[in-house]
DNA sequence: TGTTAGCACTCTAACCAAAAGAGTGCTAAC
DNA sequence: GTTAGCACTCTTTTGGTTAGAGTGCTAACA
């Protein structure tokens, strides 16, 4: 265990680091941190700190630079004090909430948002809709065997895919479908309609069995597998930054970030349910990603989960971040009205 | 004019240093490409097409590298040949084709596939729809004065967009609206119906009169004015290429390149109406981009405008990329079956 | 008159050594 | 347990030197 006074020291080394990156020399820490004591009792400390893994040297004779496992407690003291929030609403949320309404232009504009006032790239991420109320269901054809699906949910939230059936329908057998699904769906969420309309669709509409049981599979698909949505923004924020200088490793990381798939995997791996979750530095399985620290907020409202997600340095304003991703995600959210 | 032998040499320099980067040497062309001449000679040229502004030394003793004036003749000189295509189809072609029904995610794959094989910035736009034909549409109301219009064109492609209204309307009375829209407009394109509508529209549904004004406005803001919609991919392409290791500005492009208005800006100034166009360093309006050329290229199919472009360093292979970004035009388009 | 060989000249990039600066680790005293 | 002092280490900066590439110019040549 740390003693009071190395634990003053880790968290000073970080806060110092992260505003200056470079590395942390003891006088620094004694003259602005710790006055009581001198540069040379911090040294000491900071020896046994850097056994104990918390800081490393770049080399001898260079001040320290924090660990994650620093990081990581300094993470871990900002949010056990989360409850002193500065009480200022911020401007930009209100710009935020006027465009809530569609809810896939707010998140595009979130991820400019976010990204600009925390300089990390940023994404987020709609979850999948089986809990979702739907609204309207409608089959289009398109060409010969493809249909394209158009599923409104209760909100504005639109999906919509194109899919080739087995056999070609016609509009009107298209639009009988249409008018079924509606009836059994309108108003209820998916889960609890998927199986009786299988089973609902397959007695009446049977000369189209084939057809319909795979255009059921594809709505399936869209509102629950493979449904997230994704947008990402403010790539460019992290250009400028040295710990990305490293321009080949920059390369895989965005790009990564072009990859559905990809973020797909994050957001699965880190998303809590409710909440926020910080993952630093080497934590991250994604190996191309050791050096960059996640963070990650969710919130699920009327059954869909929204998550916000921050890719930046292990060096970022942490305290700053989760401010801004918490305050983002409160705005975006329908129940809380201020 | 040039000589014949000074746009040989103005050719060859261009050519060399796209495939090298750096600056080329008098030695290098007599060697390869004018055998006949000494390098003494090609020295001599050198200094007056140094004159003349085709090429200049970023210091004595250096090499030769093109100026945009020399690109331009090379990029003219190429698409003059433009006849002798390699005949073999390209087997991504293929790949494409298979995507080709769902528009909006053909041109996802197709910023994709365009960045990765020419290692530049793609990006894809739909142009308006005013001359598409028109499928379907349809209004929801979502809450309160909140309407979601959704407007399904031939072909399968979707627009929609959430606005609000002056005053409430049921969802019986939007379904009636759509009714009569769809009556009137299904299967025409919406040049054609949008006065008749505006006035038909009037007349039977009085008691509505501004919130449809205001429902048709925003749908002829969703086909006309505000309509292009914009895909790009490839970013991280650029990362590695020495011409943009000055971050600072490379990251001023990339941020124009997360803004649908200034990549607006690009394609509206650009793209020509059928064909290709190549705008070449300080050729671009846009100061941000000088360091880097532009490709666009268009076809018109349907009465819809698709156009590619692509963003990459001055020194950036054209032949290769007028060959990719033109298969791909021509794979995206319907009409040519082979 | 156009072309070429030869050579002095220029500029960059790479290398090296020396000096400056920052910060440490250790020792001895408090 | 804490601190002052000091020698030591490592990086960064600076300046000077060299090698190499390529030019421009001149004089000779076809």
């Amino acid at each position: 265990m740390l003693t009071e006074r190395q634990l003053e020291i880790v968290l000073a080394v970080v806060y110092e680091y992260i505003r200056s990156g470079v590395p942390i020399g003891s006088r620094t820490i004694a003259k602005r941190y710790l006055k009581g004591c001198s540069a040379a009792t911090i040294r000491n400390e900071m020896a046994d700190l850097e056994e104990l893994e918390y800081l490393y040297q770049p080399h001898t004779s260079a001040g320290r630079i924090p660990t994650p496992k620093a990081f990581r407690i300094y993470v871990d003291a900002i949010l056990q004090r989360q409850g002193s929030r500065p009480a200022t609403r911020p401007e930009w949320l209100d710009e935020l909430r006027k465009r809530r309404d569609d809810v896939q232009a707010a998140l595009r504009y979130t991820t400019k948002l976010l990204g600009n006032l925390t300089h990390c790239v940023s994404l987020a991420a709609l979850g999948p809709a089986q809990e979702a109320v739907l609204q309207k269901v409608e089959f289009i054809r398109v060409a010969e065997r493809s249909v394209l699906i158009i599923v409104v949910l209760k909100g504005g939230l639109i999906h919509h895919k194109m899919v080739s059936l087995p056999f070609d329908m016609t509009q009107e057998a298209l639009d009988e479908l249409s008018r079924r699904v509606n009836m059994v769906a309108q108003d209820k969420s998916w889960n609890e309609v998927r199986d009786v309309l299988q089973k609902y669709v397959m007695e009446e509409l049977e000369a189209y069995a084939d057809s319909c049981r795979k255009a059921l599979d594809e709505m399936n698909g869209m509102l629950v597998e493979n449904s997230y949505q994704y947008f990402t923004g403010g790539r460019y924020n992290v250009l400028g930054l040295p710990e990305f200088s490293d321009l080949s490793r920059l390369q895989t990381i965005m790009a990564l970030l072009e990859e559905d798939s990809s973020i797909a995997q994050l957001v699965k791996q880190f998303s809590p349910d409710n909440g926020l979750s910080v993952i630093i530095g080497d934590e991250n399985p994604v190996t191309q990603m050791r050096d960059c620290s996640v963070l990650m907020a969710s919130s699920v409202e009327k059954g869909r989960k929204t998550i916000l997600g921050l890719i930046g340095p292990v060096r970022m304003d942490y305290e700053h971040a989760i401010f801004v991703i918490q305050s983002i995600l409160g705005g975006l959210s329908r129940d809380e009205e201020t």
